[in-house]
DNA sequence: GCATATCTTTAAGTAAAACTGAATAGAGGC
DNA sequence: GCCTCTATTCAGTTTTACTTAAAGATATGC
């Protein structure tokens, strides 16, 4: 009747990949033991945690119910591990999601600080976009995410956090750049370089500067935002970054930054799953994150 | 390095029992399996759990560290093993220790309308005096405890609960038991009949009622409620009891109690440990007690 | 529609772990 | 010293976990 923490380990590797056979190869089991092992906890629970249907597996209402309490008690085990290795150390893993921006330049100086104060090494930074990672989130696969712009999801909860400028840039020798006031009607009529769909800084364009011009034309669309930089200083179009992302290249005078007569402002945002436990380890990224003032 | 439940279940049975052969009967395992279990968590955490000396084992720094933390894990995995048993039946065990009073008249009455209310069946109780209901508190052997008087013990945490009146008691043609308005010179020179050292009763009487009195001798010391009460039936001196435990002997007039010129009050007390895992059974449980009236 | 992937599960054999009984070693009581 | 109580070590056995191979089931390609 006893479970064992293996076999939960192998419950929570299918409920993320949602199925045996990758969950084997991220176990490093063979199909078989995973089968089996998943088959076995069935039995004991006297539940099906999964839909067996045209021999795929879907997670069911019993499964989804304990995939945050099998979560929690393996990440209770590892708290135990790393309370006992080395004396005083801070160990433990930590899955960091972060969009695009955030992840490429703010996340670099924040995990250095957070490096320096907790002494802590074993940090992960998986950058995507907010819809991935709030999937990654919801499949228990990441502890926290940092998100540009507002995430309505009902089983995460979000605290806004730091605050960050979004400027218009353009190439130096542009006609923009030598208006000392330029105004929003000088923005009508320009190429604009556009982030892909599913991206905040996208979004944040959309609905804050697009929807303000009477006419815009896109210029074209990248996924990437020093790409899009490298093309704003290629005099491609002009952009709408934060100014975090484009303070390196506005020193090297790649890039001008308008003096819009308005600052456009955008907050940050810190995801986590409202049922996903979180280890001592955790609330302590947490807590320095909120109190972090960026430089 | 991954540690598994059955490992920190022997762990748990060798730091209640303080010895491998009796933590091996607890678990019904053999000695070296018990052994074998323990040496290997030892290892794989890197530290010592017990310090050995004198082919004795004593737990440490380390072992008292890990003991609320394992026993929550596995609180935990119980928890989940009964979430899935039966759809919907509360199960679960519950081990409630309660003083001499509290378990034998009181917890008959709180058990059978928990049972009522609740449906769950799988409570022990284990009746002893306050000492050992702590000090198994502190071994997590027992969820709660119910006891007289308050307890000062850094692991506990104690709320109140309920109240009793303490009355005096003799013999009905005892010479007190014919005044109308007995007062506490009456009580002097008589002889009581007292529980053993440890009792809450005892310990009442000693601070509440021998402290008022010049003079009083003991007649015997007896180590069950319901023999003082025989005792006093019996005309071999008179005792101070709660109402609750000589309620039936006053309707039968096998005693009579005095009308003394204050009323003894006491506080009844929850005590649970503070480091120990609540399951949400164990929350129901103390919730229920919170709001029992007695009758 | 038949062959071919892809996926899960079953079966049989193997490797690993958990466990037992007997024996060993140390400590204390008589 | 002898007996009894510990915990642990050792060697052998049982049980569990795992792997490879194969089967069954469902979809995909031609």
């Amino acid at each position: 009747m006893n479970i064992a923490l293996r076999q939960l380990r192998v419950f929570v590797a299918v409920a993320q990949e949602l199925s045996i056979t990758s969950a084997a190869d991220k176990l490093c089991l063979s199909k078989p033991a995973v089968s089996m092992a998943l088959s076995e906890l069935e039995k004991q629970l006297g539940q099906q945690l999964f839909d067996r249907h045209n021999n795929r597996l879907l997670i069911n209402e019993q499964g989804r119910r304990l995939l945050p309490l099998a979560d929690e008690l393996l990440a209770r085990s590892q708290d135990i591990e790393h309370l006992f290795s080395q004396q005083g150390a801070v160990t433990g893993k930590l899955n960091i999601g972060a969009s695009d921006t955030l992840g490429n330049q703010v996340a670099p100086f924040l995990l250095r600080d957070f490096r320096a104060t907790s002494g802590h090494l074993e940090q992960t930074l998986y950058i995507a976009n907010t819809a991935q990672i709030c999937q990654r989130l919801c499949e228990f696969e990441l502890d926290v995410g940092l998100v540009e712009g507002r995430v309505h999801h009902g089983e995460l909860h979000s605290i806004p956090w730091l605050g960050d400028e979004m400027v218009v840039a353009c190439h130096p020798q542009h006609p923009l750049a030598q208006l000392s006031a330029p105004t929003f009607a000088d923005l009508e009529q320009q190429q604009w370089l556009l982030r892909e769909p599913g991206s905040g800084t996208r979004e944040y364009f959309l609905n804050h500067l697009g929807a303000r011009l009477s006419q815009w034309q896109l210029a074209f669309e990248l996924n990437s935002t020093s790409a899009i930089i490298n093309s704003t200083a290629a005099g491609l179009g002009i952009t709408c970054l934060s100014r975090r992302a484009l303070s390196q290249a506005e020193q090297l005078k790649r890039v001008s930054i308008l003096n819009l007569p308005i600052t456009l402002t955008r907050d940050y945002w810190l995801l986590y799953h409202k049922e996903k436990y979180q280890s001592p380890l955790l609330k302590q990224f947490m807590r320095f994150c909120e109190n972090w003032s960026g430089e």
